[in-house]
DNA sequence: GTGTTCGGTTCAATGAACAGACCGGAATCC
DNA sequence: GGATTCCGGTCTGTTCATTGAACCGAACAC
């Protein structure tokens, strides 16, 4: 979001969680630490963002308490999703389904999402039909659908995105 | 949204949306509009967001179909939901919930949705406890919570949401 | 040592957001 | 019917975020 990412004399949480996670690539960032990428680079190699905006995202998400940075070797840090990061799934998720609606490749979906443990597919409103739930990403699985367009990107994550993968395990 | 609006050799459903619900205050002209506010002077009046903004907004969802632009009077337009904008209310619900929990005022909550055939209020996921489903908006009344802070704003439109109002039913 | 990759920071240019002035048509006041 | 007000914008100059490209230091790889 530009100019002015707050939103003064707005009594409103959806105004507090547009402070957070409203700013452009925000919300692409968090999808892709929940699907499990988590380094600078791999970022970067899927989304085309440049690298100063990343940064400053990136920045401005770990000191909101979404995203946890941590060296995975010396020098070298990574950046994992906390329960806060997680919690917003539904609303990634909420936005995605729309998105899915009203803007539909002509092949079908681009994307499913499994709940493992029943081994049943989330409906629209991201319930589980099998048991009722409405799954953490911890307990799903994504795969591209017939919507997918694999000739799109060739970078190493979205590569792997072409197979089924548990979400928020270690990508690529 | 700033600066490149449009997320290019994004393959995923949520930078569809992005594209077209993700700039500022786009979202907060939808939430109010979903709650019963239809006309320029009254968003203006709520939102402290600039006229030229307000009206490039409103014109872009009026063209991506979201809004309907209608004479309530010679010369005087209002811009009413479509059904497409309505269908994002589980997002705009969603993120509200992850903006109530994390970032939550002293008092308790900011604001509560009731779903009207039931009596009851819904819960955090948006689903009504009795009856199960996930009511539309159409389905649902508001009303401010202890969290609520009446001294922010005297506009009438807020004003009018200190009470209680069933969501798509003109206002003020 | 030399080269490369990673994870950034710095820079100038672009363009969106902002506050505030302006403006035209319709209704209202007198 | 003439002046005024209100509504729904547009226009202007300034501020600030985004962008792409260049740069940079630390850590390996050989």
């Amino acid at each position: 979001m530009a100019l002015g990412k707050d939103y003064q004399r707005q009594d409103c949480a959806l105004a507090r969680a547009l402070e957070v996670v409203g700013e452009r690539w925000t919300l692409l960032v968090l999808r892709d630490c929940l699907f499990g990428v988590s380094r600078f680079t791999d970022l970067r190699g899927r989304l085309d963002i440049p690298r100063a905006v990343l940064a400053d995202r990136l920045a401005t998400l770990v000191e909101a308490g979404l995203l946890e940075r941590r060296p995975y070797r010396p020098g070298r840090d990574e950046y994992l999703p906390t329960e806060q990061a997680v919690a917003l799934w539904p609303a990634i998720y909420a936005l995605r389904e729309w998105g899915e609606r009203y803007y539909p490749p002509d092949a079908g979906r681009r994307r499913f999402f499994r709940h493992v443990p029943c081994d049943t597919d989330v409906d629209s409103i991201g319930r589980c039909p099998r048991c009722g739930e409405i799954p953490s990403p911890t307990e799903l699985e994504t795969r591209p659908g017939p919507g997918a367009d694999r000739t799109l990107r060739d970078d190493e994550v979205s590569l792997a995105l072409y197979e089924p993968h548990r979400m928020l395990t270690p990508l690529p």
